[in-house]
DNA sequence: GGCGCTGTTGCATACGAATGCAAATGCTTT
DNA sequence: AAAGCATTTGCATTCGTATGCAACAGCGCC
């Protein structure tokens, strides 16, 4: 049977003090006599005494909670991020609650339980918000920070990398590599960072007097990029080279075109991808790609929350990022 | 500035009627006419109220919170879990906090936070428990269940893949195939996972009446696995085939091999994993492999934890799913 | 019209800790 | 020894919701 659990109050009866001392004992900044505190400490070692955060909360108004929403887990990039925010909360003494939410739908219903939840902050990975949401938790004063992803509303802090230029970078890199039928693979079709990436890549190829070949929908998804990549090599005459918007669907281009079209990249096809995860670096892809400063991005958006919920201002920020070049074996300058 | 939020009172006053009516809107169980109910939700929304979450689990001393411990984010095997389990709690109206910790020190200060939390159970996802927190858990009355790692504790469920034959299968596998320099790759050393699928796979050659011919250990890392199996390959006679815990070191193998030892998968050497990520299935590895039961891991742990919950009983169980093999190109039968 | 019954409602209290305020304590100073 | 000051302590209240209990309304039935 689930026993109850110890309060202040008996651990207060036992130390034979009121059951404010026991609180001021677990309140860093209280004033409470050295000797009082021992006292107090012991019985609380010797009851196993924990103090109920639920109870601090509610009459604190402070959850020392952040709502995290997350769209995909099984993208490696996103799950790094999660790793790294969790400890950096830690570290400040706050908690992750974890919602998933595919679709914009889903989304209206979790918002709903963050609501409730009384988190202190909201932090999208990915995930897409929708106005009227959004309007809700700048009314109700709750900062929200947005990573990689765009909502149209004042309020909401958004921390992103710079995807433009990440794009511009590869389009100049696979032009000046000698490419001449670029092809680019899209993520989501709503997802800014998919059209800013295509936007900086297309930029880059006018400037240099050349256009996209072709254009093609991977979802951030592994199987309809390959789909994707199927589609884009059907044709008589092959790219000679394909930007995905992400490394994940990169990897897809690169085993469809091995194993299924038996191509060689980068001898027949050039492949540049968007994130620098993990997998990018494995010798058998050895992925050319623009890395995303994931700590750095993660840093900001935790400055950003903290910051909000210390000065009670929410304010919605836009921080955008630089990002690297990592030029590997898979698009390389003068092929 | 943060403004107060919208109370039950204050819906209260405006649709006439108590707090206790509103309250009582909000309780699926609880008997109000439909004509009040109307009135205070009319109220609610006007005023955009939403319980407080907080403030309900003090009074109903259940947080609806699971805690999650997990040790490695970056295995995707385990990013696929946490997803898969978050919607499964989400379900059911549970909510994840989310922790990491690598070892087991950092465990016990998380576990500090988790008891204070309040969670109404605790989910280890390959993280690993000190028999002294198990025992505090128990005698709390918080259901913990573990995924993949075993506790000398009773009281703590524990939920696993059949990893004994796991390993058992793919000894005979590989014996069948006519390898004959066979060797292993463990994860962590105190890993139970590990164990148990090395005894499997050591029992198993033994009764073909072989052993196994060398051992390294990769400590489920990547780069760990890289230098392991450089190791395993420093000698003047290679094995032809190895059998690594998990299919991130399986990975690590076959990119070794073939970058740097110029090797064939499988024509020189046999390479088999464990979990069957979706890596896995990729063209360029072909992996053969042990698949684990992600979702009926997931499902039974749920049960469990829910059922323990509702009941107030912890009972620590332990329960054992079936694992599926998994044959691809990088270790067929007859080779 | 009174009785009993079911279904609603409000009252009052509880949950466990934090904190403003006033009382009390301890220590220094003259 | 008394006054003055700083520090510590306890009292009482507060946070927002759930719920046992009693009161009560409405209804049907005899």
């Amino acid at each position: 049977m689930k026993k109850r659990p110890v309060t202040s109050q008996q651990v207060a009866e036992l130390a034979g003090v009121s059951q404010s001392a026991v609180s001021r004992c677990f309140s860093p900044k209280a004033s409470i006599a050295p000797k009082t505190k021992a006292k107090v400490l012991a019985a609380a070692k010797q009851l196993g005494y924990r103090p109920n955060a639920i109870a601090r909360s509610l009459i604190t108004r402070s959850s020392r909670t952040i709502a995290v929403v997350m769209s995909q887990l099984d993208n490696p990039f996103y799950a790094q991020m999660l790793e790294y925010a969790s400890r950096r909360f830690q570290q400040h003494g706050y908690h992750l609650l974890l919602f998933m939410s595919s679709d914009e739908q889903e989304t209206t219903s979790v918002m709903s339980d963050i609501l409730q939840s009384q988190a202190d902050g909201i932090l999208m990975l990915a995930a897409t918000l929708s106005s009227s949401l959004a309007k809700e938790c700048v009314a109700r004063g709750i900062p929200v920070v947005m990573i990689n992803r765009t909502v149209a509303f004042e309020g909401v802090s958004q921390v992103a990398s710079d995807n433009y230029h990440g794009g511009y970078w590869v389009g100049c890199h696979l032009v000046e590599s000698g490419c001449e039928r670029i092809a680019f693979l899209a993520g989501l079709a709503d997802s800014s960072t998919s059209s800013q990436r295509r936007q900086g890549f297309l930029d880059a190829l006018a400037e240099h007097g050349a256009a996209c070949w072709a254009e093609a929908i991977g979802d951030y998804d592994f199987a309809t990029a390959q789909a994707a990549t199927r589609a884009l090599f059907s044709r008589d005459v092959y790219p000679d080279a394909v930007f995905a918007a992400n490394d994940h669907m990169a990897i897809a281009v690169i085993d469809t075109l091995k194993a299924e079209l038996g191509l060689q990249v980068p001898q027949d096809v050039a492949v540049v991808g968007f994130d620098n995860i993990p997998v990018a670096a494995w010798p058998s892809y050895q992925l050319t790609t623009v890395q995303q400063p994931i700590e750095a991005m993660v840093d900001e958006a935790t400055a950003l929350l903290l910051g909000q919920i210390a000065s009670g201002q929410v304010t919605g920020e836009r921080k955008v990022l630089p990002v690297t070049p990592i030029v590997r074996a898979s698009a390389v300058s003068g092929t």
